[in-house]
DNA sequence: TGCAATGAGACACAAACCGTCTTAGTGTCT
DNA sequence: AGACACTAAGACGGTTTGTGTCTCATTGCA
């Protein structure tokens, strides 16, 4: 391969990916990776030294990245901070359901699914979240009103993906934004109604 | 367990089929079949000495078994020749299609698949068709033509299986009528229209 | 021609798996 | 109660598979 290391890094994710797909994470070897990617291993120690966990990590954050990357593209129209609000909620929860991988791997291998949505991976989660979404918000809040935010919408909406609620469907607009009123933008109303 | 032999037997296979469903059959391990039906490993390698060929192609019968009892209870029905001839074929194409198990490990690990679908499994797979199909044809036909005639039909409905034709799809009730008169049945025509 | 990147594969170490065996626990029958 | 059959749990040695590192030949390009 004459290409920039971008390329092949990223072709080797692209492998990975496709070979968890198949045979899980927890089977996942380096060499279904090599063969899948058609690389040796030699050239696959030389773009992830460090082995399988540094391989995994590197496609959850570029996984994590393209998901924050098209829920931005999604909400960038909106004006109003509720409307944001609402709209990340809806096709974030939407992303999530819909998502052919996860829901593999969800089946496979609940464990590792639930413990990268919550203990191991909520820090990289929120991290990342924050660093791709608070533009949209920083039009209406503070910087740290609007990390704050971002976190805690993370977590809702990952929770509410997780266990899916009867009272709430962040799937659905009208419910979302009920949802949104009630809670994430209350304080909000309330200064707003105080002089 | 205080069960029979054959439920515990059973419920191995069943715990099987369950772990190859996860794993795939290369990935498949004694302990995912004993952790999957909560048993130990000396209870499995009671119930199946020889380990994981042994228990592999019991499934494998198994589900064969399953699969001409599905068969036969739905041409059982038929009274021609062709008609039985014709719900066979359509049944097994569509029962083979829908098979979740069975798309799942095509996708997965062709190779075992095909090999079980063709060169190493042909035998049986021509055995138990013929042990399950013969009374339906046997009003019909002498022992010899019905053998003889069960072997054809399971290479054709495989092979059109594996590889869809554009001519002919056993799915459809006319097609593989169409199929049977201009191949199957040819020589009975002929036959029947001689003196 | 020279250079940077890759493929192929050897190597030693570690982990996983296999098949067998022992032990202790449980329910059943007499 | 006591003999009996059956099972879960897990220890064991041997084998296979996977890992990470290294070397060296090859390839494609400047």
């Amino acid at each position: 391969m004459t290409v920039t290391d971008q390329s092949l890094s990223d072709a080797i994710l692209d492998a990975t990916k496709q070979a968890i797909e198949r045979w899980g994470v927890e089977r996942l070897t380096i060499n279904d990776v090599c063969d899948t990617a058609n690389i040796s291993r030699a050239t696959l120690y030389r773009a992830f030294p460090g082995g399988k966990e540094v391989l995994l990590e590197a496609l959850r954050v570029r996984e994590t990245e393209t998901f924050f990357t098209t829920l931005r593209a999604h909400a960038e129209g909106e004006t109003t901070l509720e409307d944001t609000i609402v709209r990340c909620m809806v096709v974030a929860t939407t992303e999530l359901r819909s998502d052919q991988h996860l829901a593999l791997m969800l089946a496979a291998e609940p464990n590792e699914v639930l413990s990268q949505l919550t203990v191991q991976g909520m820090p990289r989660i929120v991290r990342v979240a924050t660093a791709y979404l608070m533009p949209l918000l920083q039009p209406h809040l503070s910087r740290d009103e609007a990390a704050e935010l971002v976190e805690v919408l993370a977590r809702m909406v990952i929770s509410y993906f997780l266990a899916p609620s009867r009272q709430y469907d962040f799937g659905n607009e009208s419910q979302a934004r009920a949802f949104v009123r009630a809670y994430v933008l209350k304080q909000s109303i309330n200064e707003g109604a105080m002089p």
